[in-house]
RNA sequence: GGUCCGUUCGUCUAGUCGGCCUAGGACAUCAGGUUUUCAUCCUGAAGAUCAGGGGUUCGAAUCCCCUACGGACUACCA
């Protein structure tokens, strides 16, 4: 007997999906993938306080570039919607009061600014925070302490109140996580969680719940700082009489700043010169613009394989992975403990690998993008030599123009360093009578180029430091690149000789 | 402060239930080689007394305890 494996992504609509969240999207993914199970994504957007415009389009989207699809959710819909907890709202209520009925929770009535009260007082008399919890309760206002006629009133009044989970005391709650092993914690270090809220909605403990049990969720796989409140939920689908279809929990490391302590956020992007999002994100609030991995040149594929790799590791000497062979090696018993260390380096060396392996037409379309702004149209088939040349001394996407532009104009910037050490009195002379010795050659194939450029190295005794350097500083502009004879080849003899007439340094 | 979780090269990590670990790989770094350049690629070097201290054991990075440090949580936020 097998239950289907059923997984969420359960993101908050409160702005842009950190890396974070894209990778714990991702290991449920995989995880469903390599199960041949659902991977649904619900929209937690039960604070309409937080709520952010936009950013739910985000996570979708961002989900897409990835290439991380999901079975059922907010777009797709599906058998177990809707899957925006705002339109599941009127689900909730039953369940909590349920609850009250059972006596495992208690509606309360004690407003912020009491509760704020009792905070202050408790500070002053020791280090410990207050708690609404078993020794407390007694002493505020709730249906444990109120009258049943008093409750009553009250509620028939419309009093606000919420409806907080009755925690017992001197327990102990166990549960095994599958990346932590068992884990277990008294609950008298638990307080008693407000349920349901007073504007009607849940909070994300009871939606949480009721959500991934009525969606059938086979495992709930969240980032670490769900595991101090995950006792708590093994409470509730004990108390909602759940327990026995309780899924597995496995709670991901969290990915931390890549300098000194604390786990990574976006400021830590902009501070070190990296994106933190996957998508560029322009908040509608301040308008402050966050970088993303998509507009810096990344790969998604390559962006996926790192982020993969990132607290987890397949246990072989391989690193490069496509998503299939992600999903048929991964598992979440290899997931590391310990948070990690974002390592920017090495996602550049993602990018570069997975670059480098791009089949030149493919990349021949996004240079051909590429050059529209600067108003250069190129044939297909010269675009795909042009990538042939540079793919593999690029790192990102966006250098494709850098390290391109010579092929379709005449460079106008020359590199001052190649400059200051390679270009000497004599030199214009030499690129002089190479230029009129190259006058009478055919440029239709580099071979014959390089044995003209060795016969006149030989004929002036010259060494080929004293040709070659200068020579490509007046055709490219660059001290480096691809091999000079092919890209003489390419811009063909017009341009080369144009070029080393024509060049002028600033 | 409290609770829970964690701690192997600068970074990501390997190290099946203790012996094959004089701790392996990758990124980054450095040095060579290839390329007459740059990049790629190849080779090599350096880099971790496995946080520290106690145990258990013939034998521990691997098991137990303590300490230190780090992180998360501690809202009518998720």
């Amino acid at each position: 007997m097998t239950t289907p494996v059923r997984v969420r992504f359960a993101p908050s609509p409160t702005g842009p999906l950190h890396i974070g969240g894209v990778r714990t999207a991702l290991y449920n993914y995989l995880f469903a993938r390599q199960h041949g199970g659902q991977f649904i994504l619900r929209i937690e957007d039960t604070d309409q306080n937080r709520y952010v415009p936009g950013a739910e389009e985000y996570i979708i989207e961002s989900l897409d570039w990835c290439g991380i699809k999901f079975d059922e959710g907010v777009t797709g819909g599906g058998p177990y919607g809707p899957y925006r907890q705002s339109e599941r709202k009127e689900q909730y209520r039953p369940y909590a009061e349920q609850l009250v009925r059972d006596g495992k929770a208690y509606y309360a009535f004690d407003t912020p600014a009491e509760l704020e009260k009792e905070r202050e007082e408790q500070k002053k008399i020791s280090p410990d925070a207050f708690q609404y919890d078993s020794k407390t309760r007694l002493r505020l206002k709730n249906s444990l302490t109120l009258t049943a006629g008093e409750v009553k009133r009250r509620l028939d009044a419309g009093e606000p109140y919420v409806i907080r989970i009755c925690i017992p005391a001197d327990q102990v709650v166990k549960l095994t996580d599958i990346i932590r092993g068992d884990v277990s914690v008294h609950t008298n270090i638990l307080d008693d969680k407000v349920l349901f809220k007073s504007d009607g909605m849940p909070t994300y403990h009871l939606a949480n719940v009721v959500d991934d049990h009525l969606m059938k969720i086979t495992h709930v796989i969240r980032g670490e700082e769900w595991l101090p409140s995950a006792p708590m939920h093994v409470l509730l689908y004990r108390y909602l009489g759940w327990e026995d279809t309780m899924p597995q929990f496995a709670h991901l490391p969290l990915l931390l700043k890549p300098d000194g302590n604390g786990k990574l956020s976006k400021r830590d992007g902009d501070r070190l010169g990296f994106p933190v999002f996957p998508l560029k994100w322009t908040d509608p609030a301040s308008g402050e613009v966050s970088s993303g991995y998509r507009e810096a040149g990344y790969l998604p594929e390559a962006f996926i394989n790192f982020l993969a790799m990132l607290g987890w590791n397949p246990g072989v000497e391989q690193e490069l992975f496509n998503f299939g062979e992600l999903a048929s090696i991964f598992s979440l018993e290899r997931v590391h403990k310990a948070g990690a260390k974002f390592d920017f380096e090495k996602a550049k060396w993602f990018n570069q690998q997975y670059i480098k392996k791009l089949p030149d037409p493919f990349l021949a379309g996004l240079l051909s993008k590429a050059l529209v702004p600067h108003g250069i149209e190129a044939g297909h088939e010269y675009l795909e030599k042009v990538c042939g040349l540079i793919k593999e001394r690029i790192t990102f996407l966006n250098d494709l123009w850098d390290y391109s532009c010579y092929f379709f104009e005449d460079p106008r910037v020359f590199d001052q360093e190649t400059i200051r050490k390679r270009w000497k009195p004599e030199t214009p002379g030499i690129i002089a009578s190479l230029a009129a010795e190259l006058e009478a050659v055919d440029f239709s194939a580099p071979d014959l180029l390089e044995g003209i450029f060795h016969q006149f190295l030989e004929k002036n005794s010259l060494g080929t430091g004293a040709a070659m350097s200068p020579l490509r500083l007046v055709v490219t502009g660059k001290a480096g690149g691809p091999g000079m004879f092919e890209i003489m080849h390419l811009i063909g003899k017009e341009s080369t000789l144009r070029r080393m007439h024509g060049y002028r340094f600033e």
